[in-house]
Parts: structure tokens; C-alpha cells; sequence
RNA sequence: GACCCGUUCGUCUAGUGGUUAGGACUCCAGAUUUUCAUUCUGGCAACAGGGGUUCGACUCCCCUACGGGUUGCCA
């Protein structure tokens, strides 16, 4: 069997990341099994389509790296696949809902006829879930043509995965009670239903409903928050599956070669941040020094920033430090600007050290004395003014650390010797000695 | 209200009758790095509650509580 999967999303709003890990999964199931991935927009409720919405999640979906094989600017055998588009179809099986009698007029809609028994579907995750249709109390007969001659999202829904061969249907856990129905559907059109996998949903830190507006939940906030797709395709996969093992770290084609829908939980998984940055991280680390600069460079310049020639070996010397690209430009700052703003509680602390001056003002004749500068002379350098004055080398690391950087952290000493290079350094080593 | 699904450290999770209940994030402490970060080691921290079944339940059954979902001429 050729395992034909797709997202159905409808462009009412933005990509949610519930939508886009319903995408990822659909997409690794797909690919898993060397078949194929189709997008098709649901775009049936006028009144709220947007076209932003609709560029949001192609946008959303090609950022995460989510490449499907029919839809939207790739065609297929099997289009088209905006449903707006696709009146037609729903009029000829309408008709054949018709011709079994199992529709009736109600109030100018159509309204489908349920068969009255109970109905169990053997679904993916969720197993064997059966609803009693004999129980008319959650089970009206359902209208699928309103009376302006538009069909509703059960009847166009279920026509499209018929007409487009999808043979796995995997959705979030809010369709379970709408899967008999569409079974029902199946049915009376005589046609066998695909299979079903409902994956738990995604929370709010606190446990609600995520909603609009709630922290996180929109995909293009991850880019312009400087999250790498990586990671948050990372996050969502971790989200309700597990690979059975203790990695957690899994690149996109690495997630494909693992997934497997027996391993997707039952329970809804609250939405914590705090991970999602921990796992950029993991994919910050592993992207090379070019390709971080490059990433890192909007962000930078968005904080007014000069890109100058420093910037490769700044970014290069702050990658290990941050976990979000936002961090970067407060992180190498002080390696791009002339004059540097030395924070207060790093200069109370050298101005503890009543050595600090006396050390910082020799050690700025010993810079400017080197002839072949290199973080390795330079901290050379460090390490023998320290001791000519009777300190450690570990004393004299901080100051300097602060006069160079005006921060108590960042990149490591040599590594910003090396990128100030020798005037530079000795300039702010006067002058901030002289500030004490 | 009715119906459906769920409930293991704060969070993501492993665990399918006998485990010191494991891992990861966060946090804390040590080590290493002559500095910072990384890294490493260690620590804190969980089976929602009550009944059964069983020699023995986190694991099976029932009830309760809590959470989520569905119950639209929204998708």
C-alpha cells in the first residue's frame, strides 16, 4: 500500500503550533514510509479566510522544513486542492447521498441520516472507541449542505480524503467524536474509510486551553524569536511521542527514520518554553560557525549593532553561550562597538580589588610590549604580570575580563584578546584603569 | 447535562503484576576549565484519591475527583 497522509488546515488565523505538529506528524509518517504528503487548505468559511492566513501556513510549513509533495505551488493527480475550489466533487457525491436517500431537507439545509446503531472505530493511538448511535441525545442527524448550497466541514472533509486516496488520517484528539461520523460518510458512499491516528493536544504551562494569543502559540513567533526550525520541530515531536530511548536530540531526517505512531501517547502535554530553548540550544551547537553568524546577523542588526569585521569571529566566539539568537547581540556586543559600557556590578567587584589598578595598568604595558600578538602571548602575558606582583593568574583574569568586556561574563578571555587584538586592548585597559 | 478521552517528579516522558520507579528540562552543590560558557559528577523532586482482583499492584477492574474534547447551517 502507498501511504498517502495530508494537513487539512483551514487559513482562518495563523499557524498554530497544534496545526504544525499535527503537520509534523502527518509529515514524518508520510515520509517514513515513502509516501506521500499532500496540503490541502479547508478554506470553505468565507467570512474568515484570509489571504495572510492562507501565506502563514505555507510560510510556517516551508520554515519548519516541512515540504509537501501535492498542493499549493507543487500540483498532483489529485486537485485541486483548495477546497473553495472544489464544488463540483461535493455537488456529484451530494448526489450520491441523494440517490440513497440518506439526506433530507431541513429548513432549506440537507441533513444526513445517521444509521442508528453503535459505531467503533479502531483508531491508531486512541485503539477501539466506540459511540452509540442509537443515542440521539449526542448524535443528531448532521447538516451537510447549509441552505446557501455550501457544504459543511464533515461532508467536504470526508469527500477530499475519498477523492485524494489519503490512507492515514492523523488529526488532533478534538476529531475523535467526529470520526464516527465521517465513518458514517464512508459508509453510505460505499467506500472504505482511511485509517486514524488522534494525537493528544497541546496545553497552555498552566494547563488550559492554548488558545490565540497565548505564549507561543503562533509558528511565526519562533522565527522572529530566534528560534531555529530544528529545534522547535525537535520540541514538537517530543511533544506526545517518544523515540523509546534516552536521545532527545534528533534532526528532522533523523525524526523520520525513528517515528512511528505506536508511540505517540494518550494524554494532552503541556507547552514549557524552557526545554524548547534548551533543545535550540542543542541545534545551535551543532550548526557550523558560518551558518550561525549568518543566523545570528538579523538579530544583531536589529539591535542597532554595526556588522563589522569582527563580527564572524564574534559570533564564533559567543555560539556556545546562548540558546536563543536573541542573546547574541547583548553577548558580542562590546566586541563590535568603540566604546563599551561597563555594567556596575562587575566594577564594584574590581574595585574591591585594590591590587586591580596597579595590575591592570602594568599588564597594559605588558600587551603593548608583545610583538607576535595571540591569545596564547596574551594570557601569557596575563599569567606573568600576576605573578611579577605577587598575584594569581585567576586574580588578574577577571579585571581584565571587565575591562575588556565591561561585563562578568561572555566569551572566553583569549578568545576576546585574540578579536580585540593588541591596540584595542591596551586602549581599554587604560582607560579603565584610569576609571578606578 | 449527555457522551468520549486522559491522569507517573514543577514540565516533557520511560515503565504493560515483583524496579532502589529510569531519563531529559529547570533548580541546587561539587569537579574540570589559571576567566566565562560548555562538559562531567551528585542532589532535590512523581505513580490524583478510594475500593476491589492478586501471594504481590504505577501496571488489571470499579467508583470518585480533576483536566481535556465533542455535543453548530465553525473548521
Amino acid at each position: 500500500m502507498h501511504v498517502r497522509t495530508r494537513f487539512a488546515p483551514s487559513p482562518t488565523g495563523y499557524l498554530h503550533v497544534g496545526g504544525a505538529r499535527t503537520a509534523l506528524f502527518n509529515y514524518l509518517f508520510a515520509r517514513k514510509h515513502d509516501g506521500t504528503f499532500v496540503l490541502r487548505v479547508e478554506d470553505t468559511d468565507q467570512a474568515r479566510n484570509t489571504d495572510e492566513a492562507r501565506a502563514a501556513i505555507f510560510d510556517g510549513m516551508s520554515w519548519l522544513g516541512l515540504d509537501w509533495d501535492e498542493g499549493e505551488g507543487k500540483g498532483g493527480d489529485f486537485g485541486p486542492y483548495n477546497q473553495s475550489q472544489r464544488t463540483a466533487h461535493y455537488d456529484k457525491w451530494f448526489d450520491v447521498l441523494k440517490q440513497k436517500d440518506r439526506v433530507y431537507e431541513d429548513d432549506g439545509a440537507w441533513r444526513f441520516r445517521f444509521e442508528r446503531k453503535p459505531i467503533t472505530m479502531t483508531d491508531l493511538v486512541c485503539g477501539e472507541v466506540t459511540i452509540d448511535y442509537t443515542n440521539l441525545d449526542n448524535t443528531p442527524d448532521m447538516v451537510v449542505r447549509r441552505s446557501d448550497g455550501s457544504y459543511v466541514f464533515h461532508f467536504v472533509n470526508v469527500v477530499d480524503d475519498l477523492e485524494m486516496q489519503i490512507t492515514h488520517v492523523i488529526r488532533g484528539e478534538d476529531h475523535l467524536m467526529n470520526t464516527p461520523k465521517h465513518l458514517q460518510l464512508f459508509e453510505a458512499f460505499g467506500v472504505e474509510p482511511p485509517q486514524y491516528a488522534h494525537i493528544p493536544l497541546i496545553l497552555n504551562a498552566d494547563g488550559s486551553k492554548m488558545s490565540k494569543r497565548d505564549t507561543g502559540a503562533a509558528v511565526g513567533d519562533y522565527s522572529r524569536q530566534g528560534y531555529l526550525p530544528e529545534g522547535v520541530v525537535n520540541f514538537l515531536a517530543l511533544l506526545g511521542w517518544n523515540p523509546k530511548t534516552d536521545e532527545e536530540v534528533f534532526t528532522l531526517a533523523e525524526l523520520v527514520d525513528r517515528f512511528s505512531l505506536e508511540n505517540v501517547n494518550r494524554s494532552p502535554a503541556r507547552f514549557d518554553l524552557e526545554k524548547c530553548a534548551w533543545l535550540n540550544q542543542q541545534h545551535l551547537l551543532k550548526l557550523s560557525p558560518d551558518d550561525f553568524a549568518a543566523a545570528a546577523k538579523p538579530f544583531v542588526e536589529a539591535a542597532g549593532l554595526p556588522i563589522t569585521d569582527r563580527y564572524p569571529a564574534a559570533a564564533a566566539a559567543v555560539r556556545e553561550k546562548v540558546r536563543l539568537l536573541p542573546e547574541v547581540p547583548a553577548a558580542l556586543d562590546f566586541l563590535l562597538l568603540d566604546e563599551i559600557a561597563i555594567e556596575d556590578e562587575p566594577l564594584a567587584k574590581v574595585k574591591n580589588n585594590a591590587a586591580a589598578k596597579e595590575l591592570l595598568a602594568a599588564l597594559a604595558e605588558s600587551f603593548a610590549g608583545i610583538q607576535n600578538w595571540s591569545a596564547d602571548t596574551a594570557k601569557q602575558a596575563i599569567g606573568e604580570t600576576a605573578q611579577a606582583n605577587g598575584a594569581k593568574p585567576g586574580q588578574l583574569m577577571f579585571p581584565t575580563r571587565v575591562a575588556l568586556s565591561g561585563k562578568a561574563g561572555g566569551p572566553d578571555l583569549g578568545d576576546i584578546l585574540a578579536i580585540l587584538g593588541k591596540d584595542e586592548s591596551v586602549k581599554r585597559l587604560r582607560s579603565f584603569a584610569e576609571k578606578l
